[in-house]
This record gives C-alpha cells, structure tokens and sequence, in this order.
DNA sequence: GTTCTAGAAC
DNA sequence: GTTCTAGAAC
C-alpha cells in the first residue's frame, strides 16, 4: 500500500512538472525540491500551471483560426472563422494572420489591415443567403474577453442560443460594440484606437430592443420579444 | 469566452 | 415553488 501510495505520489509529480515545462515559470518550479512540490496541494500546482499558458480559454481564438476545419475564408493577411458560439444566425470573426494583442496594439500602420479585414467583412455578408432579409453589422468589442484582434461580423436577428445574458445584448447592441468603420477612422485621424472610459458598465445597462428601443425586464422575455421582428 | 449554481426576484 | 441572474472558477 505504501509503495502504491508512492508510486502514485511519483506519477503526480512528474505530471506536473511537465505541464509546467511548457511554460516560462518552469525554473521558479524547479527551484523546489521534489519533497517540497509534493507538499504543495494539486490545486495549487494545477492553478500555478494553467495560468498564462497557450491553453488558457482567452488565447482560444489562436488555436481556431489555425485549424482549417474552422476556416471559411482565408487570404494572405486575414482568416474567417464561424464564432464557436454564434449570438445570431450568422456570426462570424475575421482576424488578422499577424499577431495583435487588443485594440490598444493598433497603430497608424494597420489601417490598410483594418480596412482589408473590413473588405472581407462586407464580402462574407454579401455571400451569405440571407442578407437581403437580415441586417449585419461589423465591429470590434471595447474590451473582448478572447485576445487577438478579431472583427464581429453578425446578423441583427440575435435569433441564437448561445445568447444567454444581459452582457451578451449589450455587448452588441450598445456602444460597447464599436462599429469597424469607427474604428478606422479613429486609427486614421488619431494613430491608434480609444475606447471610452466606463465601457464596461455598458453591459450593466437594461435589456433595450436594439430595433424599436422597447426596454424589457429579462432575456427571456428579451427574447420573445424579438420574434416579433424577426419571425422566419 | 463558458459553466455552474446560490440566492435574488418573482 | 420556479425562474432568472450574476459572480466564482485557483
């Protein structure tokens, strides 16, 4: 039983460290004894080792648009990838091939990339069947959750569900959603991208029908209310 | 970004 | 009692 015990201990560790070889913080890791890592609750070693790592959910959007089963369009300087989880019926994220963190790590020189990625936009609508019956629009989260530049490309049925709650609507349907064309005119006159102070509590503000501005009490009802205008 | 769920709101 | 939201997740 002890050397069960033992073996099992062993098996831990050496799991650990090599999960954690992956990473940068592997010589603060190994700065540790063996006897001491085991001390360490697995909890405290797997959260020492998850953080900041290429598998971390927020750095999601760099796996996708790699694998080409994800890819829908691609050229030279941008990918198209269907949004994992759609908030409409047609939603869409172009990003850049080129690594840009957020929109704080845009300058002047990107304009032509922002506008290309725009271009792209307007052809994926275009393409689509439905667009001669549904709206889209094209922007940029202020403050996304997912790194990488990506461009919003979504139809305004937001018929979908993925959309679950309030920061959901409002991150799409307030000026939380920074319009592509914004964007670069921001980038041109300014040399890079401002997003407002306090753009986070947009997405505390009431649930408000985007198309008649109606104000409703929650996504549920949220919800029935936009089939009224958008009944297939 | 999502999932999960405690407890607020109804 | 049920519906719904909002915050933690190590």
């Amino acid at each position: 039983e002890k050397l069960l015990r033992m073996i099992k201990c062993r098996f831990a560790g050496l799991l650990a460290r090599r999960i954690i070889i992956n990473q940068s913080s592997y010589l603060t890791y190994r700065q540790l004894s063996w006897v001491e890592a085991q001390k360490r609750p697995l909890k405290t070693r797997n959260a020492h080792g998850s953080k900041n790592t290429a598998g971390h959910w927020s750095q999601g959007l760099k796996t996708s648009m790699q694998d080409p089963k994800m890819q829908v369009y691609k050229d030279d300087k941008v990918v198209v990838i269907k949004d994992k989880y759609p908030k409409a019926r047609h939603h869409w994220l172009v990003l850049p091939w080129q690594s840009i963190t957020s929109l704080k790590a845009l300058r002047a020189e990107h304009c032509d990339l922002l506008k290309h990625m725009q271009q792209v936009a307007d052809q994926m609508v275009e393409q689509c069947p439905d667009s001669t019956s549904l709206r889209f629009r094209t922007g940029y989260h202020a403050i996304p959750s997912m790194s990488h530049v990506h461009l919003h490309v979504i139809s305004q049925d937001f018929d979908s569900p993925c959309l679950k709650n309030k920061k959901h609507w409002n991150s799409f349907t307030t000026n939380y959603f920074m319009e592509s064309h914004d964007v670069i005119q921001m980038l041109e006159t300014d040399g890079k991208v401002t997003v407002k102070e306090g753009a986070s509590e947009l997405l505390k503000l009431p649930l408000c029908c985007h198309v008649c501005h109606r104000e409703l009490p929650t996504i549920p009802a949220l919800k029935e209310h936009l089939k009224s205008h958008f009944s297939r």
